[in-house]
DNA sequence: TGAAATGTTGGGGCG
DNA sequence: ACGCCCCAACATTTC
């Protein structure tokens, strides 16, 4: 009897899972393993949301493969000699997984591989969890795209909505005496302040389709519109079963497009927007891959002599911690710190107010998103967080400083999301939530921090360091 | 996936 | 009737 094993580590689902499906093809038993190695991702390993959502979606797989009368096994410790300790238990031939992108990762694939090929195992490694390899699309010139939308002109001409894999099933999956309980592996907050996570989110596969039910229902057709307003459930709140891989991009475009078409008589929403938006995730995936050092460094090398402020860490202690006194970005950064997620909208607007207005480099920023998202995903946070601070690839012009005072009026007039997120402002009127320079007295009054930065002396001075990087360039020709 | 300053235009009030 | 001014609305430019 053939014995395959299949790890699982971003791809935490049994529908469209190319790897699953084809040792369950292949062989007669299969082992779905995930094995715990933190150490492996340094210096990027998973932060505390990311390790929340990761305990519940292990259980929701263990959850799903127990109705076929499987188990995931769990295992922790260095990933070559828990793989070699696994075949011989089992007498396995084979290794299967989908492939990751980080640095971090595809070095210790790239020693597992090896060390498992000098065992004389066979190693099977699929693409699952992105539309199109990162290696598979280049310029004309055969060079990686820097600039998006050439980019998803490219990729957009390659894509169609290609029937996604049915759910794995094995003749016969293999169960591990040995294997830990997902508890075992200590991923929950030892304080409980995971309870408006609880209430946000249901972590697992059946949860991602969930989500994109209520999304295709809800929020596609406004899609454009809607998606930047946060007071709104406007997008599709997919990013963390993204990340960990409980969905496909090509499930989410086949059944989205088969949503759109399914009466021709009735009005067909317009997928691109949101494809659009899919793509960045790509192209995100596209710039980890062929420049690794991102995640730590610029991407456009000019920003090394870039005059960031003298690093405040009280500043940086206020801005965690929604105390800014700037009601979008606190609201923003509370809505994270409770729920593990921000609108992306503030996120842009909360990582213009730290980098631009504060001046504080985009590293601390990065840090404390990885450390808080749920959806925290290297390739994504790292152009995230560059494209604000406007080192990155494709980057906001570094003028482009937001107005979070004006962001507000614009996208929340009514200061439901402000009063949301703060609410100890909630009995105000919306106008002083969105001009609280009116009357500082009341929102002082009910423990509200009075503004740490003031908003234009902070953006020119902002544009003034501009300035200064735009005169060294011509300076050095 | 800006904001603010500056420029332009055209309607209407008014002498 | 006419020209002038004001200013809102929109467009363009600059940072």
């Amino acid at each position: 009897m053939s014995t395959a094993l299949v790890l699982l580590r971003r791809d935490l689902r049994l529908e469209d899972n190319p790897a699953l499906h084809a040792a369950c093809a292949e062989h007669e038993r299969v082992l779905p393993v995930y094995i715990h190695a933190p150490g492996e991702d340094a210096p990027w390993q998973q932060g505390a949301a990311s390790r929340w959502w990761l305990h519940h979606s292990l259980q929701a797989l263990d959850d799903a493969l127990a109705k076929q009368q499987g188990r995931l096994c769990i295992a922790r410790g260095e990933t070559l000699g828990v793989t070699r300790a696994l075949i011989r238990e089992f007498n396995a031939s084979a290794v299967y997984w989908n492939r990751r992108y980080e640095p971090a990762a595809i070095a210790s694939d790239t020693k597992l591989k090896a060390g498992l090929r000098e065992d004389g195992i066979a190693v099977e490694s699929r693409s699952g969890n992105l539309w199109c390899e990162p290696w598979q699309i280049a310029t004309d010139q055969g060079d990686p795209y820097r600039v998006f939308t050439p980019f998803w002109r490219k990729l957009r001409t390659q894509l169609q909505p290609d029937e996604p894999l049915p759910a794995a099933r094995a003749r016969e999956w293999a169960q591990a005496h040995g294997s830990l309980p997902s508890s075992a592996l200590g991923l929950l907050p030892k304080i409980a302040w995971d309870a408006g996570f609880d209430a946000a989110w249901r972590p697992g596969e059946a949860g991602a389709a969930e989500m994109l039910d209520i999304f295709a229902d809800d929020a596609l057709d406004n899609y454009k519109t809607v998606r930047d307003l946060p007071a709104r459930h406007g997008t599709s709140r997919l990013s963390p079963h993204l990340h960990f891989g409980e969905i496909t991009p090509r499930q989410i475009h086949y059944r989205l497009h088969a949503y759109a078409s399914r009466d021709r008589n009735r009005h067909q929403p317009d997928l691109e927007p949101y494809l659009r938006e899919l793509a960045w995730r790509e192209f995100a995936h596209h710039l980890l891959y062929h420049f690794p050092n991102t995640p730590d460094e610029n991407f456009n090398p000019r920003f090394e002599r870039f005059r960031w402020a003298v690093d405040n860490p009280d500043a940086i202690r206020r801005w965690r911690r929604g105390q800014t006194g700037i009601p979008l970005v606190d609201a923003g950064m509370r809505e994270l710190w409770t729920t593990g997620w921000m609108h992306n909208r503030v996120r842009m607007i909360a990582a213009s107010w730290l980098t631009k207005n504060l001046r504080q480099h985009w590293r601390h920023g990065a840090r404390w998103f990885w450390d808080t998202l749920v959806d925290a995903d290297l390739a994504n946070n790292t152009l995230g967080w560059q494209w604000v601070a406007g080192c990155g690839a494709d980057a906001a012009p570094y003028f482009r400083v937001f107005n979070p005072h004006t962001q507000a009026a614009r996208f929340d007039p009514e200061a439901i999301y402000l009063k949301r997120w703060l609410p100890e402002l909630a009995a105000l009127p919306a106008k002083l939530l969105l001009e609280p320079w009116r009357d500082p007295a009341a929102l002082a009054a009910r423990g509200y921090p009075a503004p740490m930065a003031d908003v234009s002396a902070t953006r020119q001075t902002a544009l003034a360091a501009w300035q200064q990087l735009a005169s060294a360039r011509s300076g050095e020709n």
